[in-house]
DNA sequence: AACACGGGGGT
DNA sequence: ACCCCAGTGTT
């Protein structure tokens, strides 16, 4: 095999390794808690978390996770629900399910140790070409080559790559000039490929990027003819839609919240998968019915008690949901009768604490805090 | 090749 | 208030 630094046949790459390397060593980022560390399963664990999510917000979540599940023994063996509950806020709860997954067929189809190399990984769950070749790089100094939004950006720009990355084509030379750009040694791997990373984070920003701290300034094509906010190019067409979902919190005179699994049908596309979530209805009518159905509170019991609560706007990649929620308070007669559109296997009354324990979708998890205030336990 | 999937940051 | 950001799996 040819020697990836080799020439192509009508431009020379520039070399950019070498000031790459050493702009990390004094200006990247070097003291995040999944760094100085080769053990595939914190680095897996990491890049998985930043896929999508910013540092900032993985940081909580990554400690919390290693301290709860240290090794991919401890998280294969634990049950799903606890990984969705600490995977509950961060997102994308497909990650979570794959995460599961993967560290099960680790230990099932590889004696528990991860692959040592970027193909065998990215036959994984959940981890694709980028995510393999990361954790190949930091942890077993591959040769291998990452090509997420970041590293698009800054190679799209030092080579003034036009091509649409919208088509797979243009895509795939792009990966070819990401592996002709690797540094030659393995040794080099870990830091050149936090390098880009950093340097998509913190300089070669979408907008406004720095490029006076680029220590790829003097060999960047878009810097030179001064356009860099050109790049990447990619033509896209993200069609938004709305859609209104009324939330129905049912409460129990102990104070207790009916919450429901929701089915993880369809993989990765479906909203709140495998999460808990009270009862979700596509219209008001819908939920009115539901009450109306309700057993009916004694005359000595005082009626049920409905709460419409103000809009919640939560945004989706390309849906807005209008969340309405509302709280009904049962009457006690109602107590341990049977209610229409429950489903027992599927769900379970919850106390405060309880359902704060469990995987909840951030806005339910938001409503529930605020409802410890708004009805308070009457005991 | 298009689409679906949460949550958060910046201006 | 409205702009932006993103990897993997499914269809």
């Amino acid at each position: 095999m040819p020697a990836p630094s080799s020439s192509s046949a009508s431009a020379r790459l520039p070399a950019i390794a070498p000031p790459l390397i050493d702009w990390q060593v004094r200006h990247g980022r070097n003291h995040l808690p999944w760094q100085h560390t080769q053990d595939p399963y914190r680095v897996w664990l990491s890049e998985i978390m930043l896929q999508q999510t910013q540092v900032t917000t993985v940081l909580d979540y990554y400690q919390r996770f290693i301290q709860a599940l240290p090794d991919v023994a401890s998280l294969a063996a634990a049950p799903a629900d606890q990984v969705m509950a600490l995977w509950s806020g961060l997102g994308y709860y497909s990650r979570a399910r794959n995460l599961h997954r993967c560290a099960q067929a680790v230990m099932a189809e590889h004696g528990g140790q991860f692959p040592r190399n970027a193909a065998t990984l990215a036959s994984l769950p959940g981890i694709g070409r980028t995510t393999a070749a990361a954790i190949a790089a930091f942890c077993f100094q591959e040769r291998a080559a990452i090509l997420d939004a970041n590293v698009k950006r800054v190679l799209t720009r030092v080579l003034a790559f036009s091509g649409d990355l919208a088509q797979a084509q243009q895509e795939k030379a792009l990966w070819a000039l990401a592996e002709q750009l690797l540094p030659e040694a393995g040794a080099d791997m870990p830091r050149y490929t936090q390098a880009l990373m950093d340097l998509g984070a913190t300089v070669c920003t979408p907008r406004q990027p720095v490029c006076r701290q680029c220590p790829l300034q003097w060999q960047c094509r878009a810097q030179q003819a001064g356009n860099p906010q050109d790049y990447p190019v990619k033509t896209r067409k993200l069609r938004r839609s709305s859609q209104a979902w009324w939330l129905l919190f049912l409460r129990d005179a102990q104070g207790r919240y009916w919450l429901e699994r929701r089915p993880a049908q369809g993989g990765a596309n479906a909203i709140w998968a495998g999460l808990f979530s009270p009862l979700v209805y596509p219209g008001e009518a819908d939920l009115a019915r539901m009450l109306a159905a309700l057993p009916q509170a004694s005359q000595a019991s005082p009626a049920q008690q409905r709460h419409d609560l103000p809009v919640v706007l939560h945004v989706l990649t390309h849906r807005d949901l209008f969340l309405h929620p509302v709280v009904v308070q049962l009457a006690p007669a109602t107590d341990g009768c049977a209610v229409p559109d429950i489903h027992p296997a599927a769900g379970a009354w919850c106390t405060g604490p309880q359902a704060l324990a469990l995987g909840l979708p951030a806005p339910v998890r938001k409503l529930m805090l605020s409802f410890e205030e708004l009805f308070p336990l009457v005991k």
